[in-house]
DNA sequence: TAGTGGTCTAGACCACAGA
DNA sequence: CTGTGGTCTAGACCACTAA
């Protein structure tokens, strides 16, 4: 792997050229086929090389960059930062959804849901709000659970499985109610990401949090 | 694979539960012990199992989210919105960079670098200013080329090999001079992505993508 | 120190997709 | 049709680290 590595980045195989094969590669560098299928799936899989069989194996045209980010507990995130976590939910009820709601939970317009809002804070200033919709239609327990000490997001988490998720980061505008929540002025340009979390093909939740006036979400390429 | 995903989704092995070992697991399920272990090996890049040597395999606590942001070229980015695309070039000068920027690339203070901003279009209308520091002690060259035609970003990415990127997300008010590139009003709240990146140890490029309004980036989980 | 995952080998068959 | 990567096997030694 090192080795192929070298290449790649020494411009020994310019980006776009077709690379030996597996098995002739394992000749030359005297090592088992398995050996430099494993290197260069991982290559792949970095983003270095596209392989398609038959076809061959590439240098990857634009090392392109894969970002992998991950999506912690809001706890974990805040005490990784070494700062101490405060929630506060501020309300949680069973109310009509808006239709862009009923429409991912695939529901009829109107449908009745629970929505559950809170505030998570590091060292006691504002950090995050979250807004969060519950299919309870798939999980009619639900109603039943308090989000007072502990929040949906980790109640969620640690309680329902779910096959995939929607995710998208944005930036909003505060509203008056979001300024006042985290300490700012409306219309502070704020972080947004929405999701939305699956089973199968049915959504399970939608959540928007809100970040406090300079949060940033920090990543390695 | 199929088998040990079907055990932890239907809870059959819980959170925080440790699961047989690799041998075990392949004498039960009746194949090789190097199965086994790309099959677990892949479950928990993919965020779903925890390995330690000696600790053993546990089913991983929370099933933490890892997103994997591809980040294209702007070019390839719009186009593969079947948008198209459009480049102008707003300024290409060497000129002394501010504290920020000598910082990363530890240089002194009132260094001067070669600075270029520029806006990408999508089917006409702005889609994302460009702002971008180069490191030209690290690659003189650059003085000479001009980015006109062709976006830094692109060639950049093309002929400049780098080895790793910081990367952050975040959100700001339009100024008044981004507002009006991106046809909006000052203060609007913007989604920006800044980048960093590196060769061995040493910074690059910085660049600050600053798009346009409602622009949102998206994901899978 | 011993148990676990990490990695390698030599050989084999298969599925896919380009030519 | 056929070359390529995808995957599997049985067996082996090693490196790390928790007990």
């Amino acid at each position: 792997m090192a080795e192929v590595e070298r290449r790649i980045y020494t411009r020994e195989w310019e980006p776009g050229q077709s690379i030996p094969n597996e098995a002739d590669l394992a000749v030359e560098l005297g090592c088992a086929r398995v050996t430099v299928n494993r290197a260069l799936r991982t290559l792949a899989e970095m983003g270095l090389l596209d392989r398609r069989r038959k076809a061959g194996t590439r240098v990857a045209l634009h090392p392109v960059g894969k970002a992998t980010l991950s999506i912690p507990l809001i706890r974990s995130e805040i005490e990784a930062e070494g700062k101490s976590y405060r929630y506060h939910l501020l309300g949680q009820q069973i109310e009509p959804a808006p239709a862009a709601v009923t429409q991912q939970f695939a529901l009829e317009a109107g449908a009745k849901l629970l929505h559950v809002t809170a505030l998570h804070e590091a060292d006691e200033t504002p950090y995050v709000i979250e807004d969060r919709w519950i299919n309870t239609t798939l999980m009619p327990h639900l109603t039943e659970v308090s989000f007072a000490r502990l929040s949906a997001n980790e109640w969620l988490l640690q309680n329902t499985p779910f096959t995939h998720g929607d995710i998208n980061f944005g930036a909003k505008n505060a509203s008056q109610r979001e300024a006042q929540l985290l300490a700012t002025k409306t219309d502070t340009a704020l972080f947004v990401i929405s999701r939305t979390t699956w089973d199968q093909n049915a959504a399970l939740t939608m959540v928007e949090l809100v970040f406090h006036p300079g949060h940033r979400k920090h990543t390695q390429l």
